[in-house]
DNA sequence: CAACCTATCGTTAGATT
DNA sequence: AAATCTAACGATAGGTT
């Protein structure tokens, strides 16, 4: 079925693209499984999506606990080495307003996650639907101001 | 040579296990970095060996770095969660089960997304764009149902 | 013991439904 | 879009040098 073996490098087509992120990351974390119960290691692996959606695995009871177990070996690393570069102290500024806000947002990518409709009324549907199509409306916007930009950039050089 | 499948348990012999622990590790750093480039992903892991020493792998500028962007998302989990709280024991029923639940996986990543949609490009902006599109058309077509079956009741009714 | 070898099992891209 | 299928490629346990 293949024709030939895997390319190294970015998967053009969307779709495919997608649908391999979904197969390999799951390949992965198998492999990170196995790799842990076989061999008596402790493993944790944090994924971003090319769209930024986060997907985590860890063998042991928590991806947090890892990280702590890694940034100890980090510091001493750094301790020793006594390395002068400043971690960015990015501060993390994730004020909720109010919680009823943040749902209006989040509920339509929650759906899109595990299509678990079935439970909504119409109400809550049409509730979903009008907050969706904002967000739509949202992107669309950022996406036309990018290209609008972009067209600015390339109008000036010709001049 | 092997006779049989892997079998999923703790490998007893203990050279066996070290071996077996350096070619699975350096393997499951090749498939993180075939995740990487060919669906445009960021992954980062960390292992530590039975015996304590660390490994790391990222796909990008450094482990840390993915450390950081996971614990924005794991803060925010931990900032909706408790937003839940709250507003559970103040009585305030301002979604169905079914999206509580949806919302304790989803939110973290919808409240990053704010900050982060600012830096996506044209193509991973059409992304989400078509995800969204996705569970738009998916809404509406359950919303259809729903109001069709509300008629065919009614309908029934009359007879 | 590390590097190589290879039979065997495992993973997955693409197609199909 | 999610499940299943399968040819082909890939990983690797155990052996050999």
């Amino acid at each position: 079925m293949r024709r030939g073996k895997v390319q190294l490098r970015r998967i053009e087509d969307k779709a495919s693209r997608q649908v391999s992120f979904s197969k390999r990351r799951s390949g992965l974390f198998k492999k990170a499984h196995e790799l842990a119960v076989l061999c008596d290691a402790e493993v944790g692996i944090s994924v971003f999506s090319a769209s930024g959606r986060p997907y985590e695995f860890c063998s042991s009871s928590s991806l947090e606990n890892t990280i702590n177990r890694y940034l100890q070996f980090s510091d001493a690393k750094q301790d020793v080495s006594k390395h002068i570069d400043e971690a960015q102290n990015h501060g993390k500024d994730f004020a909720c307003p109010t919680i009823n806000s943040e749902l209006m947002e989040i509920a339509p990518w929650s759906l899109s996650l595990k299509t678990d409709m079935a439970k909504l009324d119409v109400n809550e549907l049409e509730q979903l639907e009008n907050e969706l199509s904002d967000t739509f409306k949202q992107i669309q916007s950022r996406k036309t101001k990018l290209l609008m930009d972009t067209i600015n950039k390339l109008q000036d050089q010709e001049t």
